[in-house]
RNA sequence: CGCGGGGUGGAGCAGUCUGGUAGCUCGUCAGGCUCAUAACCUGAAGGUCGUAGGUUCAAAUCCUACCCCCGCAACCA
């Protein structure tokens, strides 16, 4: 039996900072698959939230003067707003600082520790003081930390280990087997080709950082700040402490990332939940960086862009559109705001939002603004569309957002063709009998258009739904629409419902 | 021999796995239309697909060698 349900994550962020556009990139392209599964008619669960222990936080606290766990308050905060602004929906949003949290990584690595793949050893490396943390060769330059230009002392410590290397073997089968799914393929070779090159137990507690979960059987030490947060995964759908919830979720059918953390996710993270017992996350999804103009993005270029820089320029359905549909998901790509503001114009303002324009006026000044009768045609115009977009779907069930947008593009150039070809203002003077089927196929298409849109556009495909005079929830119609849409069974537009010229849904953006 | 990604008309890219008339967006030029957000539609110019070999009836696509760019060494997803 299949399951029905969904459960997709977000890595949970790290507060050392506010949320920007790359945080924004992740938690979009998570919402837009969340939504789109729910249309689907599957049982979602999305969860994301805020990483919050470990040296950087504390160190980023004391700079804003602030207790740690004021500080973690206040840019948790920051994280959630700012998803609310962009109509991220979430069904929970997990903090590491959450006392559930705490205790159910505890409840872990005490499993871990009782049944031995936990043990105590010693962390031998160079430690620098200033810093208060250990460098590698390879940190070092000329020998000396590049932040204090001092010389590291060779340091041990006691540190417990987690036996990461006897899942060696395991894991090279489960990811080349896909029993995990590792994407795009050619991250799932770079990981399988590091595996093979070897594998080294971990250390997986630290003994002078206090702001972090101690751990059960040493109070002395605290957690490492990865297996803190990858438990988020667990904990934040009730592992320990509602079954019925975790049962029902795990095991995690996406979780979506940058590249640079697919290591934890698809070495340590499965390491840990086989030393558990339990199953493993079905598909790993490591999506590319960008550039900013070809720059890397970083505060002390000052080129990083903030969510609410987009919104306020682009509104936050054309951002939510345009940050993940800029190039290809899967690889790494740069963003510019001319590029932007060109993607905008084209295809929303050109396209999307002037079709919408001229489709309803024409309704207006040749039909009184009222839905014609559904013509009898044998072969409805609107098969055209929906071929166009069934490979629009297949690009969004691939996670490539990119080519859904160029694919949705030359849908929307087809319409426009149509009009073209059409011609109703001619059909108007010659008083063409044909006329309302052109209309009505036009209207049709627009509502289609909305339905494929929602996931990443729900403000405007609800704005295009009431204009084409449609009532009933968009949410509802998709769903039936999505299940039967083999069926030619389509419940809209309804003849003789009033239409609605809307408001300019997207303005130009004049470039500067 | 560190690992990985990439080099395709003016710009940015897709196509490479599964060889078979080189495609998209933007830009440029010409024409059309007037329903529309100076939008939309049609047509044109513009590329020896990094270089050199090889396999093949046929290579951007497969093989070999070489050249050049860019990430990875935690401000950052």
């Amino acid at each position: 039996m299949k399951k029905s349900t969904f459960y997709i994550t977000t890595p949970i962020y790290y507060v050392n900072d506010s949320p920007h556009i790359g945080h924004a990139y992740t938690t979009i392209a998570c919402d837009i698959l969340a939504r789109w599964h729910r249309l689907k008619g599957l049982d979602v669960f999305y969860l994301t939230g805020t990483d919050e222990h470990g040296a950087k936080i504390l160190e980023a606290a004391k700079n804003h003067g602030q207790d740690p766990k004021a500080f973690c308050d206040k840019i948790a905060e920051e994280f959630k707003s700012a998803w609310k602004n962009l109509r991220v929906t979430n069904d929970s949003f997990i903090r590491t600082t959450d006392p559930q949290h705490e205790k159910t990584v505890q409840d872990f690595l005490d499993k871990l520790f009782r049944a031995g793949t936990i043990y105590k050893g010693k962390y031998e490396g160079l430690y620098c003081v200033q810093c208060e943390k250990f460098l590698l060769e390879s940190d070092l330059v000329e020998g000396l930390c590049p932040d204090h230009k001092s010389k590291p002392k060779q340091h041990s410590e006691e540190n417990h280990f987690f036996a990461l290397k006897k899942y060696r073997e395991e894991l090279i089968d489960i990811i080349s087997s896909g029993q995990m799914q590792i994407l795009p393929p050619e991250r799932k070779n770079e990981i399988l080709g590091k595996l093979k090159t070897g594998l080294e137990d971990i250390s997986i507690s630290r003994a002078a950082l206090e702001w972090g979960i101690p751990l059960p059987f040493d109070k002395e030490q605290t957690a490492y700040v990865w297996v803190d947060a990858l438990l988020n995964y667990i904990s934040g759908i009730g592992y320990g402490n509602n079954s019925e919830l975790f049962n029902k979720f795990w095991p995690a059918n996406l979780h979506l990332m940058a590249k640079d953390i697919l290591w934890f996710h698809t070495i340590i993270w499965p390491s840990m939940l086989m030393a558990a017992g339990l199953p493993l996350p079905k598909k790993v999804f490591a999506h590319g960086f960008f550039t900013i103009n070809g720059d890397k993005m970083s505060k002390t270029l000052g080129n990083v862009i903030l969510p609410h820089e987009m919104t306020e320029k682009f509104g936050v359905d054309a951002t939510r559109y345009l940050t993940v549909s800029l190039f290809p998901f899967g690889s790494d790509g740069d963003i510019s705001w001319q590029a932007l503001i060109d993607k905008y114009n084209s295809e929303l303002a050109n396209n999307l939002g002037n079709l919408a324009a001229r489709t309803l006026t024409m309704v207006h000044k040749y039909n009184n603004g009222l839905v014609p009768d559904k013509p009898d045609s044998k072969t409805p115009w609107s098969a055209n569309i929906l071929t166009g977009l069934s490979s629009a779907e297949t690009q969004l069930e691939n996670l490539n957002f990119y080519g859904f947008s160029i694919s949705m593009k030359a849908t929307l150039d087809k319409i426009n063709q149509y009009i073209e070809d059409s011609a109703p203002w001619k059909m108007a003077k010659e008083n063409n009998p044909n006329l309302p089927e052109v209309l009505f196929n036009l209207i049709q298409s627009l509502g289609i258009v909305a339905v494929y849109l929602l996931p990443f556009m729900p403000e405007i495909s609800r704005q295009i739904w009431d204009c084409i005079g449609e009532t009933g929830s968009l949410e509802d119609l998709a769903k039936e629409f999505l299940k039967n849409r083999d069926k030619d069974t389509l419940k809209f537009p309804h003849p003789g419902n009033l239409t609605k010229k809307s408001k300019i849904m997207f303005p130009r953006i004049d470039k500067k």
